[in-house]
DNA sequence: CGGCCAATTTGATCTGGATCAATCAGCGGG
DNA sequence: CCCGCTGATTGATCCAGATCAAATTGGCCG
């Protein structure tokens, strides 16, 4: 079995002592403003499959992920979901141009956030272009990441997908600082099928179909990457 | 055949003319501010198919789309094309987060944009929050425009897809003050089929098919709306 | 006005991934 | 230790949209 994935252990207590403000919008701030944002935060914690916020409802709150993993989403009418993204720690959550929420978060597996009133985040920011700017940083790298997110929804076929997704996901564990052999996925093969843009099966197939040729081993939690040039030269091709 | 998408006819000159101004990310500018944007920034001007930038290049330049159509894409090396855009006069191309561009852009039809250095642009910003809220804004907005268009892609059918294009496009060109009767649609049919992540012959069959349906009628450079609330209908659900 | 070239439409056929349908595996509770 | 539940895998078949292949249309230029 694999360990969660939360690099930090607590940021209960203290800004200062947030193992993940580095990676967080935080790291634009300095010890007197940090303690005004410790004032106007608070931590939330979350069981597995617990909401977040849902489309649709005032946005009341922005959050800034501190521990756990969060599955982004929006759903149609008839039910049909497209997960848009997964949130790790140091994401943000609160880059939105309406006063209500787009889209829905939900907690994958145990999550922390540092939860703030919009209004107070707002105020927080207005004065603070460091700060500002930090936010436009973290919204131009999520514009980013959901332009090529577009390339895979439209144009590759459901290999080039889930080698893409292998690829780019470990690629953000590595970020955050986790670099395990085994490429941990907490999110279900839903969860993974409506990011691709696939079914359940589909995922499935091509998985054991990449073990079978050996790119990877599937483990409890995970998977274990044999053939990590294989794996990179079908997600950029 | 149908005029140009153009609201503004010159903006050439001075910022203090601009038509689009309203729409743009100069909005947020006062007189003075005004001034130096015009002092840092040039207008120029591009041929229909012609370059704007490509990706993988520097990013010397942000721009501001003053009057035309640009399509934005994304490619794959062995061709295959995802338009991740469409911009319209105000629009600004210009939130990303490291040096090079991450997509292309080409002009559609006779285009005009505002072109900054990248570096007077940054500097420019720096002290000037208003402003910067004003990107923050435009930012939001694309985001929410590529999460909609990722569910789109993911699990949309071809109708729906095509429906919610007319839909969607006929709302943009209604928010820059185009609100004829006809859509204008200035891009070819495999712009949109690279947007909407289909075939050129998928998205000719279906548009010939809400023709027969009596929901639109085809003309040079655009379709008519007949039955809109039939087109919403099929872009909602 | 006629001929050319590119874009679009239309038609026939094929196929990647969806759908429908059983298993199978892991795991928590009694 | 076994049962029952949930999520994952595997198999058989189907079909929406892709691909292959002609027409057809519409500018535009001489």
């Amino acid at each position: 079995m694999i360990r969660t994935i939360s690099p930090n252990r607590a940021s209960f207590g203290r800004c200062s002592a947030c193992t993940v403000r580095s990676l967080s919008i935080c790291n634009a701030l300095d010890q007197a403003d940090l303690a005004e944002f410790e004032r106007i935060s608070r931590h939330i914690h979350f069981a597995p499959n617990e909401a977040l916020f849902t489309a649709g409802q005032i946005a009341r709150s922005v959050h800034s992920l501190t521990a756990g993993v969060a599955r982004l989403y929006k759903l149609l009418p008839d039910g049909r979901r497209q997960v848009i993204g997964f949130a790790l720690p140091g994401d943000f959550l609160g880059v939105a141009p309406s006063d209500r929420y787009s889209f829905s978060a939900d907690a994958i597996d145990s999550v922390t956030v540092c939860r703030l009133s919009r209004e107070a985040f707002t105020h927080f920011i207005e004065q603070r272009s460091h700060f500002l700017m930090r936010i436009n940083e973290f919204a131009a790298r999520e514009l980013k990441l959901a332009q090529e997110q577009m390339l895979l929804l439209g144009r590759r076929t459901a290999e080039e997908k889930v080698a893409s997704f292998l690829v780019g996901w470990r690629q953000r564990l590595a970020q955050i600082g986790d670099e395990r052999q085994t490429i941990a996925l907490p999110m279900s093969r839903q969860d993974i099928a409506d990011y691709l843009g696939l079914t359940i099966e589909t995922v499935s197939r091509t998985l054991t179909r990449f073990e079978r040729e050996k790119m990877l081993i599937i483990v409890a939690g995970g998977v274990r990457l044999l053939d990590p040039s294989r794996a990179a030269a079908m997600a950029a091709a």
